[in-house]
DNA sequence: CCATACTATACCATGATATCCCATATAATA
DNA sequence: TATTATATGGGATATCATGGTATAGTATGG
């Protein structure tokens, strides 16, 4: 599971280390790396290994061969995402067009989501993060509690 | 089930230890350690074990990279958590962040809840108690004087 | 087909930090 | 009183992030 989050330098080959308690939540057992691909909804990139990946392509063959929206999700993740292997110490290399995408510069911050995560530009995540909490605050808590306590009784 | 409150000394690296009758509750299965996010009520730290938060992050949790609802949530609650191992001791390290966001210094304070639990400044938590003790107090003078004025009526 | 330049991968080095391990004191228990 | 459990402190060790260099692989141009 993806937890917590990290804030790590790039240098100027546009190497990360992904982080250590990352790695061990990822699957490397059919490629020793991650895949990235754009977030739709985020200015970040979207991580996740292999396994979880495959998963997804999987969901998209049992849509239609011939529908619309199969085509645009295929072409649009499969094509689109990236095989980023990790070198010796556990780092990948960001390529210029996800980076500049997420607008990233010298710093990453990896963003844990449970079964996949996010890599954001740090000060893009933090006023990203900061605005959620209030919403948050004010209007939802109550419900995230009642769901959680709900699970605990099954 | 965390039950009562316990006051420990933090040390200059951010140690504590987790009050041994906690640690008894505490599920180490598949984690041994806590899991630590800031408070959105409070000025505290909510502690649970790994378990817990498996329950919270399934329960949140979706693979749908388009689906809109949940996102926020997840990301909020996700990447705020920290996975706090023990050591050989029962002692875990406190991250500067959430030191900070609860404004603890030297010392900390164990709060049970129950299920899960808190982690508090010790003075900061002793005037909440004090508010909520006098709270009560009020509330169950108001009901005995509306029972006496009913007594009166009679 | 060969030579050159560029990119990407593998390998090694280092400093900082967090983890582990041992020692001690205090309190609780037998 | 002896023994165990627990909290706390400090030092040793291993892990990890990060930077640099060397090598291989690929593309480009002659």
């Amino acid at each position: 599971m993806f937890l917590s989050q990290y804030t790590y330098k790039v240098d100027n080959k546009g190497r990360v280390s992904v982080p250590a308690d990352f790695r061990i939540s990822i699957n490397t057992k059919f490629f020793n790396g991650i895949i990235a691909f754009r977030s739709y909804k985020f200015t970040a990139i979207e991580g996740l290994d292999f396994e979880k990946m495959k998963k997804i392509a999987d969901s998209l063959d049992d849509l239609d061969f011939f529908s619309e929206s199969k085509n645009d999700i295929t072409t649009s993740i499969l094509s689109d995402s990236y095989k980023l292997p990790f070198d010796s110490e556990g780092r990948i290399c960001l390529p210029h067009e996800l980076l500049k995408f997420a607008n990233i510069k010298n710093q990453a911050t990896f963003v844990g989501r449970g079964s996949s995560f996010q890599i954001w530009n740090p000060n893009a995540f933090k006023n990203y993060l900061q605005k959620v909490r209030s919403n948050i605050k004010k209007r939802k808590l109550s419900l995230i509690i009642k769901n959680t306590n709900n699970n605990d009784k099954k």
